[in-house]
DNA sequence: CGCGCGCTCGGG
DNA sequence: CCGAGCGCGCGA
């Protein structure tokens, strides 16, 4: 028999099928070990032939092979075509992203321990060898140990003399280390609504394979979700539940367990290595059967899919930022294609891209338009800083900010405020009328750069000079950037110093429970208020906090790019769901320079329709997406005078393409990146804008062509930012 | 990707 | 004439 392999070398020039010869009962899907250019490397078998294509004297034979089990479940060989057609990475790319990370490489880390089992138990020792006869009465009790322990009991001398005897043996096993702490109850199974459950009805009886699920905070998606993926499992089939990597929280692990038991298995970043590869197996051995995890999750080793959902389908972290690229929905569409399951995309709002698409029909559409209990979403007040600035008011809190927290503190009950420090990112504000500074060309916010003291568009690279007064009002209180929380801290020490603070941001975060750790206290209401960035919007509930203040709505509203609109209605709606309880009605104090604006006006009412056809126009008249594809490729090396002919080469190739296809190019153009240099590495970039992706696969051959030892040039599609 | 073959150039 | 340096093509 004959095995076609794919040699584990990302590398177009080996980007193609080799074959071995190997012994019968070898199956696709093994890997390898296998002879290639006099050394022996990692391999995938995705084929295995009667008959061989080459001469029989240069056919080597497959070397070794390392899982009993073929770790890559047939459906891989289609996505991987599919996957590097898409974005024209090499088949090894590919196929990697099927595996966890520790499998590769050599280090395979073998689940397993050793177990010392007794065997003679009448052996006579010497009087002597007292440590050993202790182990041995220890082993005639418990019949075996774990060697560790035994070592660690009666000395590794004694228990090695043993086994040397013969009285005990040594045995390998493989262990599951079941993934940490579950906490117990989970929310029971509720009864459906009539809404839930022709939400249900609905899905499953479309002939659609896509659906979105619009959802407002409360209205039991989760609750669909599960029942969907209930139906799966009992129909025999598996299921892949995704959710961004801040939703995997303890709570949501134990309401998972509560419902499938030990048919779920968890992948996620937090797992030690061993969990993840134990996790990684019960899947591929058909252990468990429900897949939940953040993205990368979508390449679980399942067969016969029955559903997939996306949680939270318009959360960023769903693409990822390092090659290839790919988007998980697309992704997920592939599997869902593949197995001929439904793909469902939950949210309370979702991104304007997938409702369009929903509207337009190639989604089915299903909406929730209501709470379960009826429960009214927290009232959202505006507070105009612009007043704030006039009054004289220089801090970080305006009066009702001040005036509902003293309130909330008097009741006994908790507050989060929320700051929304994005790295780097400056925007021009004037606190006086609340003007912020624009690109003339591309109606969208600048960026102040301190390197050169001057605003720049990231969209088309213009230059604008810093205005010392305000152009709109002539006011000269002019500011770049937002408060940082330290200050927040100390200002709170001083209007409420009874309260007590805690801080969560990059800085107070560290480790992997750095997280839990704060959320922990401030939930067993060791703080009375809760200051932090972006990493407290989602996940956690709190049922004593009952008011939420974000302090610097325009920081995101004005962020430099097209979503930022979209960005701030999903982060105001999400923000707020944190607000309120079943019993006491929660309240969110928004603080902004320009409360005119359409996004907060539609936020303050939850009206995700209205927002969503206001944002449409907007993106219709100014062709941004989905009404055009924002495409960036990027060129980096450490070496400057490489990277920028590499980027000559690219721009040069992309004016060839607009030239052939001048009707699809609504921008074209190459320059610095916002941030010059990262690690060392020169960044320059071929910016384009175009009418639809009919010419990415080009644009991938170019960035691909482009790309040497020395310089990695990649495709960015609506790039989620531009530094 | 990593290796080796072969071509070329420079030193002796 | 021989040794080090680099570019190209091969690997099954």
């Amino acid at each position: 028999m004959y095995a076609q392999v794919i040699v584990d070398i990302a590398h177009s020039q080996v980007d193609r099928i080799f074959e071995y010869s190997c012994p019968e009962g070898l199956a696709a899907g093994s890997r390898v070990k296998v002879p290639f250019g006099g050394r022996i490397i990692e391999g995938f078998v995705i084929g295995i032939a009667e008959t061989c294509s080459l001469p029989a004297d240069k056919v080597k034979p497959v070397y070794s092979v390392f899982d009993e089990l073929p770790a890559l479940v047939p459906e891989c060989f289609d996505l991987m075509e599919h996957i590097s057609a898409r974005y024209k990475v090499p088949k090894a790319t590919s196929l990697r992203l099927f595996l966890p990370s520790e499998m590769r490489l050599g280090k395979v880390r073998e689940a397993q321990k050793t177990f010392v089992v007794l065997r003679d138990g009448g052996l006579s020792l010497p009087k002597s060898a007292k440590k050993q006869a202790e182990a041995l009465a220890y082993l005639k009790e418990h019949g075996e140990a774990e060697l560790s322990r035994l070592c660690a009991l009666f000395g590794r001398g004694a228990v090695s003399a043993l086994i040397g005897k013969g009285a005990a043996t040594a045995e390998k096993r493989r262990v599951k280390r079941a993934p940490s702490a579950f906490l117990g109850g989970g929310a029971p199974e509720r009864e459906l609504t009539p809404a839930q459950n022709n939400a249900i009805e609905s899905i499953e009886s479309s002939p659609k394979r896509v659906h979105l699920l619009h959802g407002v905070t409360g209205s039991g998606k989760t609750e669909i979700y599960l029942r969907l993926i209930a139906r799966a499992i009992e129909s025999g089939k598996t299921a892949i539940f995704l959710v961004p990597e801040i939703s995997l929280t303890p709570q949501m692990f134990a309401q998972l367990r509560a419902r499938f038991k030990d048919g779920v298995a968890i992948l996620h970043s937090g797992l030690t290595a061993g969990e993840r590869f134990d996790e990684w197996w019960r899947l591929r051995s058909g252990e468990a059967k429900i897949a939940v995890g953040a993205r990368s999750a979508v390449f679980a080793p399942l067969k016969d899919i029955g559903v997939i959902v996306i949680d939270e389908e318009h959360d960023a972290s769903y693409s990822s930022e390092s090659a290839p690229r790919y988007s998980t929905v697309e992704i997920a569409r592939m599997r869902a294609e593949y197995n001929g399951c439904k793909l469902v995309l939950g949210s309370a709002t979702p991104s304007v891209e997938s409702y369009l698409k929903a509207e337009e029909g190639e989604y089915g559409l299903v909406t929730l338009p209501e709470r379960i209990n009826r429960r009214p979403l927290p009232e959202i007040i505006i507070a105009d800083m612009r007043k704030e600035a006039q009054r004289g008011n220089n801090t970080a809190f305006s009066a009702p900010l001040k005036e509902e927290l003293a309130a909330t503190l008097k009741s006994g009950n908790q507050a989060i405020l929320f700051l929304n420090r994005r790295g780097y990112s400056r925007t021009v504000i004037c606190r006086d009328c609340g003007y912020v500074a624009k690109c003339e060309n591309c109606d969208v916010s600048l960026t102040y750069h301190s390197e050169d003291n001057c605003l720049k568009c990231h969209y088309c690279g213009a230059r604008y000079k810093l205005p010392a007064v305000c152009p709109a009002c002539g006011g000269r209180h002019i500011i770049y950037s937002g408060t940082g929380t330290q200050r927040v801290v100390a200002e709170l020490g001083e209007l409420f110093p009874g309260a007590r603070t805690l801080r969560m941001d990059n800085d107070t975060v560290s480790g992997k429970d750095g997280h839990y750790n704060i959320l922990k206290k401030f939930a067993a209401h060791e703080a009375d208020i809760l200051v932090g960035t972006q990493m407290i919007a989602k996940g956690h509930d709190f049922p004593s906090v009952t008011l939420v203040g974000i302090l610097d709505a325009d920081m995101s509203l004005h962020f430099s790019d097209y979503r930022s609109g979209e960005r701030t209605f999903q982060l105001i709606t999400q923000v707020s769901g944190r607000s309120g309880r079943a019993d006491e009605k929660g309240k969110v104090v928004l603080q902004t320079y320009s409360p005119e604006n359409y996004i907060l006006r539609y936020a303050v009412k939850y009206d995700y329709k209205g927002f969503y056809e206001n944002e449409k126009q907007v993106r219709k008249a100014t062709l941004f997406p989905p009404y055009s594809l924002i495409c960036r490729v990027m060129v980096t090396s450490e070496n400057d005078a490489q990277a920028l002919s590499a980027l000559k080469e690219a721009y040069f190739s992309a004016e060839a393409l607009r030239e052939k296809y001048p009707d699809k190019f609504l921008f074209l153009n190459r320059m610095h990146s916002p941030v010059k240099k990262i690690q060392g590495k020169h960044r320059y970039q071929v910016l384009m804008r175009l009418t639809d992706g009919e010419l990415l696969s080009e644009i991938y051959e170019i960035a691909a062509a482009v790309s040497s030892p020395n310089v990695l040039c990649y495709v960015e599609e609506n790039p989620a930012n531009l530094s």
